[in-house]
DNA sequence: CTGAAAGCGCTTACAG
DNA sequence: CTGAAAGCGCTTACAG
């Protein structure tokens, strides 16, 4: 390993010079400068992020905080972390993935280690323990997604209220009138998205006077085929699904196949909060609403970043909304054909 | 942060004796080390990992290399990601996603960072330039999969022979004789692991003097979406297809079933290498040969870690083979049906 | 503009 | 069994 002291004795100068190229702390005469930048491509120098970690009192390193230990990874999930880690290069930081429970207590270990000067957070739940903890232990971070009460903190989130609205709207312009809600349901998550998804397709259902009807779902295909398969004799008079669960929303097109129900002419669908890359794998293909993934990564990356390098600046508060993408499960409301077989 | 001086100070030891209780690397007397923990637990001491990392020249941080900024990550791969970061725990190593290309120069600087002690790399190529920067540079790694000659590297890869001469086998099982084999092909890419089970499909149907039909497919649903779609056109006497490109398969129904053609009568599929989650998107659901990911995230954490403990051990080289698991989509042969549509 | 020196928090021969 | 001290590679007031 070479270091600065190396680089120092070809140059002829201080390590406290070559630090100060290194790092463009400090006026140095151009002569100098490129001594030592010459000493430093002929030797391979690379700082050592440690010693400089250890003199700073930063790493430079950033952690994603996603529960991957205890849910499946979507495509849309590491899109966010792509946009995320390329925006951290170009910042000057390094974004990893970090394995992480939805567990306080790591995220304590992880404080008081030091290794990481801050953190982004992701599948944020209503009241989420993780954040506390985050406070507790005076770890910067932002969340992409939001708590209960999220006006003190920094955020990045989807605009489901909005979303919601226009994925309903969609469908009551096709003459639906019995819309449900399938939401992702794990016991051990309050996921907050959901929540506000929730809420607003209440409101919106109440507003047109229309039935509410909520399908918890797990995340996983398999329920959704499950639900997709009774959804005949469980739903008698629903006409439309929006979905709010992209890991079932295939299993369910297939279990309402499999029941001999045709999408879209019996049931329509619309599955919010998605990307092509889920959408593309139904027969037909599923009219979905664009997570922005690739700009909340960015804007959340941003957000932590800003927070990291002027405390005193604005709070970064950011909600962006989802965008129809027009496929192939959305039909104008009819009569429910008998199943063909089931 | 409270430091070893803080805990040495109050338990009235010096920093030596603080950092052998810590590690456990010299005898200390039952009463100091009763001490000295009971000053650590009143602190609240945690170990600062950037001054022992300067100080050893071991981060213990581990990383796991997967171009993730180049291609989707799919559930299968985070199981790989999942289990190696237990075991690494487990064994007292963090390990953490680095995103990184598939790029030789990326992992210098990583090298020259030092702020990782070895790397697991997956999704292999024949000849990879990370694996030859990682040589180069000597950083420890282990992969999960394996290059062209692997003899002299630590590896655990799937035993993709013995997995295609068993999809192969339950197939003829049944009756067919013209079996495709749909693989991933991105130009960028050269897998070893698709290189490997295509040279497997190849020598075994020459061994059974049936036809070889090899289709490139993007690993995206899109595309196999598209090869479904004109499948019946394209490979008209092609009864049964084996899959390995878990992402294109659900794509691959899709297309199938939009063509008019009916899945298992007309076209037989087992999809190789993949997992519960895809198999259970389709309508029917698939039949598919498990990837033993959890096994092999372990084993190759195992391996990393066993080398960077031991440079004498024995090298780890470890094969394990996919595991059918019986779904919808497989029947006996006949002849196929004119599409009821297209 | 440049340098000598202290310090970041730890580990580890070396003495005792 | 325990401690004083050097050292890991860097940064940064402080002098000059």
């Amino acid at each position: 390993m070479v270091t600065m002291k190396d680089v120092a004795d070809r140059a002829e100068v201080s390590i406290a010079t070559v630090s100060f190229v290194v790092n463009g702390t400090k006026r140095v005469t151009e002569a100098t400068r490129e001594r030592v930048e010459a000493a430093m491509r002929e030797l391979g120098f690379a700082r050592n992020p440690i010693g400089a970690a250890l003199a700073r009192g930063r790493t430079r390193i950033l952690a994603m905080l996603f529960p991957a230990l205890e849910r499946p990874l979507s495509l849309t999930a590491s899109a966010f972390f792509t946009s995320a880690s390329r925006r951290a290069r170009h910042r000057g930081y390094d974004l990893v993935m970090w394995p992480i429970g939805n567990d306080a207590e790591q995220i304590a270990v992880l404080a008081r280690s030091g290794l990481v000067d801050g953190v982004l957070l992701m599948e944020v739940q209503l009241e989420d323990p993780r954040v506390a903890a985050l406070v507790e232990h005076k770890v910067e971070f932002a969340m992409i997604g939001r708590t209960a009460d999220p006006s003190a903190l920094p955020y990045v989130d989807i605009d489901m209220s909005s979303s919601v609205e226009a994925a309903y709207a969609q469908l009551i312009a096709e003459g639906h009138e019995d819309i449900a809600f399938l939401a992702s349901a794990s016991p051990a998550y309050d996921h907050a998205l959901v929540w506000r998804a929730m809420r607003a397709y209440r409101e919106v259902t109440e507003r047109h006077g229309h039935p509410t009807t909520l399908i918890a779902c797990d995340e996983m295909p398999g329920d959704g085929r499950r639900i997709g398969e009774r959804f005949a004799a469980d739903y008698p008079d629903t006409t439309a699904v929006i979905i709010l669960n992209e890991h079932a929303a295939p299993g369910l097109v297939a279990g309402l196949t499999h029941a001999g129900l045709d999408v879209p002419a019996d049931v329509s669908l619309v599955s919010l909060g998605s990307s092509a890359y889920m959408a593309e794998m139904t027969e037909p293909q599923l009219t979905y609403m664009r997570t922005p993934g690739t700009e909340l990564g960015e804007l959340g990356l941003d957000a932590l970043v800003d927070r990291l390098e002027d405390t005193q600046g604005p709070l970064p508060q950011v909600l962006l909304p989802c965008e129809l993408v027009p496929g192939g499960t959305v039909a104008a409301a009819g009569p429910r054909r008998t199943p063909r077989r089931a």
